[in-house]
RNA sequence: GCGCCCGUAGCUCAACUGGAUAGAGCAAUUGCCUUCUAAGCAAUAGGUUACAGGUUCGAGUCCUGUCGGGCGUACCA
């Protein structure tokens, strides 16, 4: 519809003699009386015209040509806005569209046909899911949800490291908590993993090997039982919470093909590596840094730049046309460098994009509280689904904006009631599966519902509001911004509470009561689509 | 010091690429359950969008500066 206007309207600045085309962009005004569409063209073209903007509005709307039977009002409003109203026969038009398309009912095209990864998660094996990586994990998922709602064909990756120092301390955790049980005396590593889990996994080994392990040359056996227990647990862990990986890339791998030192030759090759007190170096002021960056210490040890740049490249040589990072604040620092590194390398920089998000603060009886996962000072994110289940924490964690600050109150999000706004949306959408048993039962329809009867002005900004869906979701996809989902069924919700109080099924007369069945069944169907996206469930009872 | 993000109602946060009278939830006040789920609805109150300038028809949104908060700024990941 809006690309309708853009049209109509386009064909009515023919008249002017202009000598670029003006970019013609139509809004939904926020008041209810300025339309349900909105054309700012008129202060756009006051300048180049030199004419007043009302004066040219009025010349706009005299040379548009348009069917009634889609808009059926146009004003001039304000300093020069150029409304439309739409006509009743659209919005019913438009509600039947709502119905056939059912499940699928707000999903675009827009990136039909494109390969997308999402790389997200990443967390290295050292210790369960906490409540910090949650905002990650459920965050990267909804975002390849709502791409895959524009037509793009989604993976999901994990990306990990098994080689580093963490998992090193790890084992050798792992080893001392061995020890222990034996009754033998072995030093707690300095920085090492306290943890209760860690005791566990030594006990499993236990098990299996009784005090063979003794022996060992080194923390190898303990490191890997320790890297298969926690991906076990943190794969459950996601699975919990909706949450399906395609792939889980070994950073190791890099190593493995070769492609570390391909990278660093590349980039020597290219004049933007060089050696220097026994490292190598990125030259990162090529790229307008203050500083070059260590690629490679002197230690012979690569720091992280080195094999995100190569895991970069290598997630474009595997031909996806688009690949989505998400990662935390904290990690904010080294995406220039991977885009400068991989631009080098020759790939196209605009194919990486990145989702950051800023930290949760959790409140845990009122207090805020610090989380280390070293320390075993944390609450795993099994806890929270515990207490307040896989789809309140998806919600949580989805309904600000990635780019503020996020306070998880525990007590408020356990509250069932009313503090609780998930379960404002469930609502709705249980009520109306309550009400469709109810008509089952009292009537038999059939045929096809006269959508005309739909007059009440609840009625109409219930269906008005379900047709924002699909827009809502593009621009959630675009934005990579969730929470715009989450918005919009607030307001469907509300909507349709305030249709629900307002205007009955049951007790109505068969014509009336079939019509407003149809109303009530596409809202749950927007309800379950967008609730769908976020990977949160739609009862029908609670 | 430098870089990135943020500052909106008492609290937590919205406001789509600059649009008309800045919106929700919680907390507060007031009505509404013999009729489809009151986990609800309706209404009232609550604001100099941190501050000071600038850009323009028009700024919460863009630019500059100040103040305040978070995160970076390592041959740590």
């Amino acid at each position: 519809m809006k690309e309708y206007i853009a049209e109509i309207i386009s064909n009515s600045l023919k008249q002017f003699d202009l000598q670029e085309k003006p970019d013609i962009r139509i809004e939904a005004p926020n008041q209810p009386e300025h339309g349900d569409a909105s054309s700012n063209i008129a202060m756009m073209l006051a300048k180049p015209l030199r004419n007043n903007p009302r004066a040219i509005a009025q010349q706009v709307v005299d040379g548009l040509e348009y069917d009634e039977k889609k808009i059926s009002a146009v004003e001039i409003a304000g300093p020069g806005f150029i409304n439309f109203r739409y006509s009743d026969d659209y919005l019913l038009d438009e509600l039947n569209e709502v119905l056939t398309g059912g499940e699928s009912f707000g999903k675009t095209d827009t990136n039909t046909g494109k390969k997308v990864l999402v790389e997200f998660v990443s967390a290295n094996p050292t210790g369960p899911l906490t409540v910090g990586h949650g905002r990650n994990a459920v965050l990267g998922d909804t975002v390849a949800r709502l791409l895959e709602w524009t037509g793009a064909d989604v993976e999901r990756e994990y990306y990990f490291n098994d080689a580093g120092r963490q998992m090193r301390v790890l084992g050798e955790s792992v080893r001392a908590r061995y020890y222990e049980l034996l009754g033998k005396d072995e030093k707690f590593p300095e920085g090492g993993y306290e943890g209760e889990y860690i005791k566990d996994i030594a006990r499993s080994l236990l098990d299996v090997f009784g005090d063979g392990l003794l022996s060992a040359a080194d923390e190898k056996p303990f490191k890997e039982k320790a890297e298969e227990e926690i991906f076990a647990d943190i794969s459950a862990t996601l699975k919990r919470m909706n949450i399906k990986m395609d792939s889980f890339f070994n950073e190791h791998s890099l190593y493995e093909d070769g492609k570390i030192e391909e990278t660093i030759q590349k980039l020597r090759d290219l004049d933007l590596a060089y050696d220097e007190d026994g490292a190598v170096w990125f030259k990162t002021t090529a790229f307008g840094k203050d500083k070059d960056t260590v690629l490679v210490k002197s230690s012979g040890e690569p720091t992280y730049r080195l094999p995100d740049i190569a895991y970069h490249a290598n997630k474009l040589d595997r031909g996806y046309d688009l690949c989505v990072d998400v990662f935390g604040a904290d990690h904010i620092a080294t995406y220039p460098d991977v885009l400068s590194g991989i631009k080098s390398l020759g790939y196209d920089p605009d194919k990486v994009d990145v989702v950051v998000y800023q930290f949760v603060t959790l409140v845990k009886d009122g207090k805020p509280f610090k989380m280390s996962t070293r320390k075993a000072n944390f609450v795993t994110l099994d806890d929270l689904m515990d207490e307040v289940g896989a789809d309140v924490t998806r919600f949580f964690f989805l309904m600000r904006s990635p780019n503020t600050h996020l306070e998880f109150d525990i007590a408020q999000a356990k509250e069932a009631g009313e503090k609780n706004p998930v379960f404002y949306l469930q609502y709705a959408h249980a009520r109306i599966s309550s009400i469709l048993r109810k008509v089952n039962d009292e009537y038999e329809l059939s045929g096809k519902a006269n959508l005309k009867l739909l007059e009440h002005p609840s009625e109409i900004t219930l269906i008005k509001t379900m047709l924002k869906f699909p827009e809502t979701v593009g621009n959630a996809a675009r934005l990579r911004e969730p929470h715009h989902v989450i918005t919009f069924l607030n307001e469907l919700a509300s909507a349709f509470t305030s249709f629900y109080h307002d205007c009955r099924i049951l007790g109505e007369d068969e014509e009336l009561a079939h019509a407003r069945t149809e109303l009530a069944k596409a809202a749950a169907q927007v309800l379950r689509n967008g609730l769908g996206i976020l990977g949160i469930s739609a009862p029908d009872q609670m």
